[in-house]
This record gives structure tokens, sequence and C-alpha cells, in this order.
DNA sequence: ATTAGAATATTTGTTTGACAAATATACTAA
DNA sequence: TTAGTATATTTGTCAAACAAATATTCTAAT
């Protein structure tokens, strides 16, 4: 353990005690994001680390399990083995993301309408892109989607399931590896208000038509109508949202 | 260890070892995102859980640091010590994504096209917020920043530094707090390359007649003419961008 | 009665030393 | 030439102990 002050002007804030696990994750990862460690690059042996940071190897492997728990760096045993730089995948960002905004949702560091309202912004975005961008592919991938919502047979979880697969093919139209996975990440952190969300079949209809009128309004690539669709789908289903989330925090 | 198979089909992928730690992480994340533990409820002591896991406290550490490195507990010494649920907050997230996306971008996972792209259609709906909910404070904010930046005698890392003010009180006067932490994340993540670009005096001056535009719709609440003038900006600086990015990856 | 200092107990942080498991490479026998 | 075995290297896990931080309780002095 080492102990930081942290002083302002002639005021000395609280003392603050960083772990020395945490201090060496924290050097390394500097070194990973300033380029001196490159992608696929082998770190030294935890025993090497070990005797360069003067701790021991536990200590060592609570700092790199750190760094390994964000997506910096990969393990594998054996002679061709050790602990290598790593690059995340966009899923492995969008996972972290939708974790962390999950419990901001929860405890209100994030409220509802903000979270709310990012989503829709954003998939605005994403449809527009979608009009520019989409393939005969994209539209069909929607399409499947909407001829499942259809059938009235279908259960709760398996409209939700449709209604989610619609809108990720929506933005994966739009092509753009950034929107696609803090889109993900938003809807992903959404996800248990979401399943919550129970449509009448009216109701099922109503959406099923407004997915529709977005998909034609990407087909024409018309991003005005395919942004108002969106809004209007969003305002549809806002009160359903509430009532789930409301739900979910009492 | 223990041996984890997936299959697809009558199909065998490859076999995946996982550690104990990291299934332990697993379990607890799940737990704590389902909503099954609370945020500052507090876990069960180390050795309590190495007696419910059937593992070392090392192994427990190792699955706790992990957890910690994600923002989700943290821990405290003491008698009323322990380790607790915390939500993180807007900062760890913009943190935590800024990295990843910071090595993303390094090794083309994310292209520097679609991460410009992206910079550009999540400021725009800042923009376009920021024309709604702004308040004089905001409008007070981004000037003093314009009225730093027109000044000749500034060094190239003061004139960055004002620019990137600037951007963040265009941002905050969003209100979003979901909008403002990805926004950070984003620019963050350019920002190694966004130091590396040097603006000659000309260059300097038409920045500062963009941001003046930009301004001065927000402060019509003009979301046209805000949003023209973002895209325009970002048209004028993109070159100077691509430069930097090439110089970097060289 | 109040307060400062000391003692105690609890929990996490770190260490030492050892062994298990995974795995790449080299060697050997068929 | 190939399959199987042995070896060596590195990470994964363990046991046991002690250090450090810290909340609470107790005691002595005022």
């Amino acid at each position: 353990m080492t102990v930081q002050r942290k002083t302002t002007g002639l005021e000395f804030d609280d003392v603050v005690t960083t772990s020395a696990a945490k201090q060496i994750a924290e050097s390394v990862r500097g070194a990973i994001l300033e380029g001196r460690l490159k992608v696929d690059e082998r770190l030294p042996s935890e025993d090497e680390l070990a005797v360069r940071f003067k701790v021991s190897r536990p200590t060592i492997r609570e700092a790199l399990k750190r760094l390994a728990a964000q997506h910096l760096i990969r393990s594998r045993r054996g002679p061709a083995g050790g602990n290598f730089v790593t690059a995340p995948t966009a899923v492995d960002a969008a996972f972290s993301l939708a974790n962390m905004t999950t419990l901001m949702v929860a405890v209100g560091h994030i409220s509802l309408d903000d979270m709310a309202t990012a989503r829709l912004e954003l998939e605005s975005v994403c449809c527009r892109l979608a009009c520019q961008q989409r393939t005969q592919a994209d539209l069909d991938a929607m399409n499947v989607e909407i001829g499942l919502q259809k059938k009235s047979a279908l259960t709760d979880e398996e409209f939700c399931a449709a209604d989610v697969r619609f809108h990720r093919a929506l933005v994966n139209a739009g092509g753009n590896a950034v929107m696609k996975f803090l889109m993900h990440s938003v809807v992903e952190a959404l996800q248990p208000i979401s399943n919550m969300v129970i449509y009448r079949v009216r109701e099922r209809q109503a959406i099923v038509s407004y997915h529709k009128r977005i998909l034609a309004a990407v087909e024409e690539r018309d991003e005005e109508a395919a942004v108002k669709a969106l809004a209007d789908l969003v305002a549809y289903t806002q009160d359903s949202y509430r009532e789930s989330f409301a739900r979910r925090t009492a």
C-alpha cells in the first residue's frame, strides 16, 4: 500500500490510499494506451514483473486481472504463454458499457428520460445512416423480423426478441462500428425494462405498422420519413416503458 | 480451472478453459446486474466467499479485483470494511469506454472514418439538444473559450485545451447525461490524434469563426444552423485529423 | 461529564513458498 | 515419417501468515 495525498492550493484534501496492485495496473494501462506497449506484444512474465515492480507475484496477478477485466490484456499458459496486450472488440466495449449504464440507471445517476432521449437520438442517427448505406440484405433482415412479429401465436418473449433484432438490423444497416456498439450498449442497458413490457395484440399491430414505415423509408432512402416514423414509434411505446421502469424500481 | 465446451449443432467448437476467478466474477456480476445484489450492499467477507465458492482467498481476490476494475464494487479495510456493490459514475464509464475505443482505433477495429462520423453525428445530436436546453451559463462558458482562443499568444496545447472545453460546454448545454459521457468517451479516444494537430494562425481564426457561428445558433435556438456550422467545422478540420492519424500509426 | 489516547477486533492488502494445469517444443521408437 | 512421450515454461490455485487500515470500545486525565 502507498499513500497519495491530493492537494488543492493550500487546502489539504482527504488522504487516498491506493493499493499497489491498482497502481501497477494503472502504470501498465498507461503504457498500453500511450502506445509504448503494442497490441499482441507479450508482457514480461509474472515473475519478471514481480521483480521489476518489487512486489509479490499474487499482487502482480491482481494488477493483471484488472487489466484483463478491462479487455486490455489476455493470458495463456505454457512455454509460449504469458500475458499479451489485446485490443477490445466492439462486443467487449458494448458489454462493459451496458453493464455500467444498467447500474447507473438503476441508482438514478442517469434518468430514464435521459436514457430514452439518448436512445431515440442515437437510433435516429442510425436511421439516417441506414438510409444512406443500407444493402438489400439489411432490408431483408428487417423484413424477416416484421414477418415474425405479425404472427399472433408469438409469446411475449419471442415478440420482444424479434423487436430487438429488428432494431439491431436497422442499426447494422447504418454500417458504422461506433454507432453499432454505442447503440447496442444503450439498448442492452434498457433490456431489463424492455423485457417487462407486455404488449397487447392491438399494440403489437401498431408496432408492426411503425416498423413497416421505418423499413419503407429506409428502402426509399427517405431520411426524414425514417426518423419521423422512429420518433412516432418511440413516443407510442414510451408510456409502456415508464410503467415497466416504475415496477422495476418499486 | 474448469472446462467449458461450446457446441453448435453437431459440430464441436474449440474447448475453452475459463479460470475459476473469472467464473466467480461473472457469477457475482450477474447477481449485481440482475438486482439480486443492491448498490451499497456489502458482499460476504473474502473468507466467507472462499468457503462459499470452495476456492482459496487469493482466487476470490482475483475475482473481486476484476469487478472493481469494472467499477462494480469498491472495498474498504477495517471492522466496518468489506467489498460493497457500487454504481459506476459517468466519469468511470467514459474512462473505460475511452480506453477501449483508443485501442480499437489503434488496431483498426474501428476505422477513423467511422469514429469521425460518429463524433460528428453525436455532437450534432448534442447541438440540437443544446438549442433546446441551453442556459445563459452554458452560453457564457462557450464564450469564455472563444475569447481565449482568439488570443494569438496561446500555445498549441492551450489552444487545443480551449477547443476541448468549448465542445464540452456545447455538449453540457444539451443537458443529457448519457450523451455527455458517450460524447466525452469518443472525444477522449480521439484525443491522442487531436493533440497532434497543430493549427496555423489562419486556421485558428477559421476555427474561432466556426465556434462563433455555433454559439450564435445555439443562442438563437436555431438547430439547423448549429448543426450546419458544426458539420462545416468538422469538414474543415478533417484533413488535419487524417494527417495526424497517419503520423501516429506510422 | 468530557475528551484524548490507547487497545482491540475485523477486514482487506501483501507476502512466501509450493504445487497443479495447460501447452509448445524436442526427442524417441515404431 | 508419424505418433507418443518427456521436458520445460508460464499461468492458475492453494495454504498460511503477517501488515495495514480502520471502527469501536475502554480508560485515564482534566
